[in-house]
DNA sequence: GGGCAAACGGGGCGCTCGTTCCGTTTACTT
DNA sequence: AAGTAAACGGAACGAGCGCCCCGTTTGCCC
């Protein structure tokens, strides 16, 4: 829940000013709706629905984040940050052998993206032009995937030709897969990690 | 080539009118230059653009394709015969087993659907109101799908627990993942179709 | 409680794009 | 060669949407 931090530019330091009280409640709500907004629909939801579902005008909006992009990117940096924590801690892990915790993320990731539609949509783009809050949350993201990946190569469990950049194209891959098939679901990312495996 | 046709409906029977002889000219060009822009750019390109490098006006296109969906499906629909024919080809050739028969169409149709992006785009989409020929197109190609894979599984070179249905969804996100990544062509493809055999 | 800057909100602008309309041109007929 | 209906083309319409402007409201400080 980062972003519901009051201040969008130095949180302890005392800056210019502190932000009014209607400021921090609708920048929070506005967040919240644009979570639920961007889970359900991505980046197609216009944004003064947002604005709506939020209970503010689009003016407001507009005062918190430059651009819908920008308010698009603060939900997803969140949610890369999430799953970079959830990498991690993984890789902290002694009781599951290096081929398990990669899978399972691998799978985690694939599920979650399943449920928000955003995150599925951000992982798609290219990803060119991101804000330097997103491009670190992504690169963390991507670190610790790169960490689980070799640890699992080195142990056996995973073929050895594949990189970061590769696997990060099967994600997106089995997302796309996932979604177009309806029953069963989990079965194509099982089949695409089936391939992967040594 | 079936749509350089000259007439849309009845060509056999002499209907209410012969098609004027620039009408059959102006048909043909529309369909060769969305044919293109269509590969290029996929759906997203706008029809003035289409109409511009056909040198003729928007209105033109409109006489001819009641709407922008129905001129994209025109060119859907001949992609979706050809790949039929091929499939259709491999299943009537004994010179290969089933194995070979199958996983080369599997290749050759995400090999072809990369360079034609309406292709790769028509594929993904839920396929919802389709015009009765594209309909039509589009099940002859399941049907022949459907029949390779059917001879691999019986000769034990695919797993059997997959049907048709899955291995749409797994061509398309196969096409998604090769779209992703990079260098070596046809990699993540190689990877998703270890992940199909028995 | 009064003053003031910060924040609000929603109407409106500008752009894109699919689709339509209609005055003009062009191919066929006799 | 003249008449006619089919076909043309591009200006114009309308809808959707990102973004901005500005008159109004509201929290904050003295």
């Amino acid at each position: 829940m980062t972003s519901h931090d009051a201040s969008p530019a130095a949180p302890g330091a005392p800056g210019p000013r502190p932000m009014r009280a209607d400021a921090v409640r609708n920048r929070a709500k506005v967040l919240d709706a644009a979570r639920a907004a961007f889970a359900a629909e991505g980046l197609a939801v216009p944004l003064d629905e947002i604005a709506r579902r939020a209970g503010v005008g689009a003016g407001t909006v507009y005062r918190h984040f430059p651009t819908k992009e920008a308010l698009f990117e603060a939900v997803i940096a969140d949610r890369l940050l999430a799953l970079a924590g959830d990498a991690e801690s993984r890789l902290a892990d002694d009781g599951v052998d290096a081929g398990e915790a990669f899978f399972g993320f691998f799978f985690a990731l694939i599920e979650d993206a399943e449920a928000k539609a955003d995150l599925a949509e951000a992982l798609m783009a290219a990803g060119v032009h991101l804000q330097p809050e997103t491009r670190h949350a992504a690169g963390r993201l991507t670190g610790g995937f790169s960490r689980l990946l070799e640890r699992a190569q080195r142990a056996g469990a995973v073929r050895g030709d594949v990189t970061v950049t590769e696997l990060h194209a099967l994600v997106v891959g089995a997302m796309a897969a996932e979604k177009r098939a309806a029953g069963e679901p989990g079965k194509m990312t099982r089949i695409i990690a089936d391939g992967l495996r040594a």
